[in-house]
DNA sequence: CCTTACATGTAACAAGTTACATGATTAG
DNA sequence: CTAATCATGTAACTTGTTACATGTAAGG
């Protein structure tokens, strides 16, 4: 849904290679929009029948040959429409909520350590958000705007994985006390 | 990819029809995992050819006849081997922060009201959590096990939406006085 | 020798959304 | 009279994931 205007976005600021959009996603949108070079690629060349993009072959000897694509005038058109519209929330689909509601089916001891994983996986992540924080933004406010509304974006990956983390606190509180008195 | 698991999980506490099951996700699993009654009438019928569920007919005058599913006890195990499982994290993707990207393409003021609209969403979001968690779960400490970890769940719901309210008030800081400068 | 980086794709499948379809009853 | 509730579905489409496919060069 959204994937082909992160595309142009991308694109608008700089040309670039699938390949490039690719680690592009990975270093930088991995917490906005994920995705994969398959579905960069199909894409892209959706927004090659569209007219939105051109292409430029680039051949190589050392390396294979690549093509660059920029946005054309009516990219640029359709993205500044998007930018302009209001997007939908996005639902969140958490299948460790699922478990919260099932009941006598639930294993404690398995859930806990679930519950344990979830909060690791979330540290390391929050962990890394903060490093790039720190390496990056620490003298944010002289930055100029376009690098302070990525930092921003940024900070939304750091309050998130810090308020997954005081729910993971509440949580124990009610679980640790339960697996206590069942053995 | 859970959906079949949610169906089960709420089987198991009751057998129920589509219809049912599409009320009880409106009503308690809106937050966790919203379904609409097409997927789940669908859901049902793949659960089914697993041998997972089986149905009842009921045949009634004054309604429209109905089904209800229940769990077999394959479907009692392929759930309780779900509920072992650790689950991923769901990948968030998040429309609105794709335009924290965009830079020069961005309209300010646009962006600006777009903020503006995902706050009074959030907010709404948020005071209906609370109205849930004052109606329902006021004397939490005093309940069984299974209803606590419902709370928990909704918690889920309250401290991240409270969690985009402080990243909202942030984002304020940043993009107010650019809008200021800019006229 | 093995893995990673570079570079591009196709095909099959799974999951979710939207549109269409039908038909009775009840509440405002 | 109109909308909502009850009750069940089919079909087309979009989006995202996973598996398969190919081939060179550089680094450890």
């Amino acid at each position: 849904m959204s994937l082909p205007y992160a595309l142009l976005v991308a694109l608008a600021e700089k040309p670039a290679t699938g390949y490039d959009l690719m680690l592009r996603f990975r270093e930088r949108l991995a917490n906005v929009w994920p995705a994969s070079h398959q579905h960069i690629y199909r894409e892209l060349a959706k927004l090659l029948e569209l007219g939105w993009l051109t292409v430029e072959a680039i051949n190589q000897t050392e390396r294979p040959d690549k093509k660059r694509y920029s946005l054309t005038p009516q990219g640029f058109d359709a993205l500044r429409a998007w930018l302009s519209e209001v997007q939908p929330r996005p639902a969140v689909r958490h299948p460790l909520l699922i478990k919260f509601f099932a009941g006598e089916q639930l294993d404690l001891m398995k859930f806990q350590q679930e519950l344990q994983a979830f909060r690791q996986e979330t540290v390391q992540r929050l962990d890394h958000y903060l490093a790039i924080e720190q390496t990056f933004f620490s003298q944010v406010d002289t930055l100029p705007l376009h690098f302070q509304l990525q930092y921003l974006a940024l900070r939304y990956g750091i309050v998130s994985a810090q308020a997954d983390l005081n729910w993971l606190n509440e949580v124990e509180r009610f679980v640790k006390p339960s697996l206590q008195a069942s053995h």
